[in-house]
DNA sequence: GTCTATACTTGGATAGAC
DNA sequence: GTCTATCCAAGTATAGAC
């Protein structure tokens, strides 16, 4: 039988050529995001690293913005998996800001969240995109909410913060410590804090459950 | 005598009519960065806004990133000079934070903080824009440190962490908040946070020094 | 359906007018 | 010294080739 020159019927996702397509466009839209950042990221220079005419992401994205929000969406479902299963096995809180501090590294070397900081600041300039951004940073905040839900819900320390409160903060920390390591190159100011947060965090569980976290042979 | 028409020596900041419209392309740049974020914040656009030839931009500053970083020098200062004046009188932490959510609130609706968010994700795209940028910043993060070493540095929690650290973090921590609020239009999530802050300071400030925070005729 | 060549708009920067 | 008219590079988007 043939080898589906004319599909009898397209997949959701477009046929092989054109997925093709669509993920080296993807990738090279993060890419160009991360070295060049929102104003870097025009048609010409995402295309041209993809080795790809330029006129390809209006007729496979409708738009620059639509193919950066695509870049996201794929930066977005990856980060979450990570930390999913990053996080599936801690339980307590100074446990969680130690995974939080790898995962911290990991993003920074791979520029994950320079996508995102960068989108987020284009937003002001590209009219619509601010509540498509806004929409995908939705998960991270309920992943972070449920994360400090499971670690300090039940503590004395969640009924004066609540969960929804700080995970906010969370977010908008990591953001800038982000954008602030990202900036100058250094990220060491960034990793000194969660060196410290570290044993901030030893002292507030013992204080919330001092029976808990006692050490023993 | 005449109005000075060719002046005998020229002032350091240039003369009356240079000033003006310096002045006036700063004020524009500002407008601008904050409305149309660093992409719209073109020499077209500014030099339009401010009603003057976009060629001005170039005879004054060299160059549209010059006139950024201008128009950020310009924020800095304005916004050093009122948070100095609004922590004169603070003691305590919990003060510290009301005064703190003060001042987040003001430079929200001003629009300070987009100015420089816009210029560290603009930092990326334009070369050798990212350390004149982090050095603009260095006054903020010093601010921060000296006001949280006034305010926390003798009690227990400083020495569980250095003013450094947490001044690195506050800095960071607004930067996003600011970032977020300003990407949904929506601050509660940010007062929120300082309401709960409040609450967490004034715990803070019974434990570290139950002397002299007790309520007393 | 997929891709390329081309049209048109806007931006940074400067040579030269006042 | 101050400003404007003009040049060229880079941007988005599409009409039309394959």
């Amino acid at each position: 039988m043939a080898k589906a020159g004319t599909p009898s019927r397209a997949v959701t996702t477009g046929s092989d050529r054109s997925a093709d397509t669509r993920h080296r466009l993807v990738e090279a839209a993060i890419e160009t995001l991360q070295s060049d950042g929102y104003v870097g990221a025009s048609a010409r220079s995402i295309a041209q690293r993809a080795g790809l005419n330029q006129g390809l992401i209006f007729y496979h994205f409708g738009s620059v913005a639509n193919l950066l929000l695509a870049a996201l969406d794929a930066v977005s479902d990856d980060r979450l998996q990570t930390y999913d299963a990053a996080v599936s096995d801690v339980t307590g809180l100074s446990e969680l800001v130690d995974v939080a501090e790898g995962i911290f590294r990991n993003d920074l070397d791979a520029g994950y969240i320079t996508v995102l900081v960068e989108l987020i600041a284009g937003a002001s300039s590209t009219p619509g995109l601010g509540p498509e951004v806004s929409a995908r940073i939705e998960p991270w905040r309920t992943f972070a909410q449920s994360t400090i839900e499971a670690s300090i819900g039940e503590s004395p320390l969640g009924s004066v913060l609540p969960a929804g409160v700080v995970a906010h903060a969370v977010v908008a920390l990591y953001l800038g410590l982000e954008m602030l390591a990202h900036l100058d190159g250094e990220p060491q100011p960034a990793l000194d804090l969660f060196a410290h947060a570290k044993q901030v965090a030893s002292l507030v569980e013992a204080f919330s459950n001092p029976t808990t976290t006692k050490e023993s042979p």
